[in-house]
DNA sequence: ACCTGAACACCGTTCAAGT
DNA sequence: ACCTGAACACCGTTCAAGT
């Protein structure tokens, strides 16, 4: 089993490494960061051994998000076990999915990203779709009509890509924000 | 009355078309087209007259900020006047404010911008303040209680900024949708 | 197969000199 | 007061040459 890590084993890199360390650099330090005299600088080579794994700086970016959307397909599948649970337990769960998103610039990054790749803008439509799916299904099966259900669980989605984008005038919403927010989305029923 | 186009009287330019030309761009082609020597070649000029009129790049963005920021104050303080309205009109007034926006462009661009630039910041901050509050008074004289009103306030607003984000996978919403919005967020009394 | 080193284009920045 | 023109640093990109 190979290691990815370029201190152990060979002094050689594989592309990996490089995909690797460009998304460090973005959940650190943000976009910005990832330049390419900055990466070589980390790992220790010269920009002629980048344009070796690499076309272009896009093509990096394009391997970095493309790495992000895999994990993020991964992460969304394991929440797919939640279907066993509760209605209002599975909303509460994609709300805080949405909230203490723990690599938050990554998010804010992909977004602006979005703007310019379309494979991760395709990514985010997957997201959004999938978490609006399991909100809307678990209204129906709370007693919602389509459209009541339809409405509740995009404003719900719509306000969770609004927190990550929030300037806090409006205080970060809590989990426990959450608990009252899911109680008002899905209220008719849950009180 | 001095004109502020370089192409009517004197030839020399005014730090005023610098930040014409360069909000310009920002709404037409994003925050990526706004180099200097863009500008120069937009403008006519050499670099050098730039930089006897800004000290850098970053003064240049701080100069297209805070106009973009005294026009959005502007038009705030426009919506100002919709106080005499009944409460209901005035929310879905907010929310038709938080769809339509024009100039979707400088709104994400400036997003992005607001993380760097703490003046861009509290613009933003204002303006999404400003919205809650109109929301948040509107709701509590519709007779809901301060958590009440506050909940449902700040999902608006959250949503709003989601809207402008958003990668319609969910489609973006019309004019009805924010209708039934308002009937949803002030369900209890406007039905 | 993976990398160095030197070259080049492009962009931001500076500054002496021009009107 | 406003601008030119030439210079320099920095970064992305290319490529012949090395192991």
């Amino acid at each position: 089993m190979p290691k990815s890590s370029p201190a152990t084993g060979s002094t050689r890199l594989r592309a990996d490494d490089w995909v690797e360390r460009g998304l460090a650099l973005l959940m650190t330090e943000g976009l910005g960061a990832i330049k390419i005299s900055r990466l070589c600088r980390d790992l220790g080579v010269t920009k002629g051994s980048f344009y070796w794994h690499f076309s272009d700086v896009d093509s990096l970016m394009g391997a970095i998000a493309e790495r992000w959307c895999t994990r993020t397909r991964e992460e969304l599948s394991r929440l797919h076990k939640v279907q066993g649970l509760p209605p209002l337990e599975r909303i509460r769960l994609m709300g805080l999915r949405l909230v203490d998103e723990p690599s938050e610039h990554v998010e804010r990054a992909l977004r602006e990203w979005a703007v310019h790749d379309s494979d991760v803008a395709a990514v985010l439509r997957e997201t959004e779709q999938f978490i609006f799916e399991v909100v809307h299904d678990a209204l129906v099966e709370l007693g919602y009509d389509e459209e009541a259900a339809r409405l509740r669980a995009g404003l719900l989605v719509y306000a969770g890509i609004g927190f990550a984008y929030g300037q806090q005038a409006l205080p970060k919403p809590t989990a426990k924000d959450i608990n009252d927010l899911v109680g008002f989305i899905a209220g008719d029923v849950a009180r």
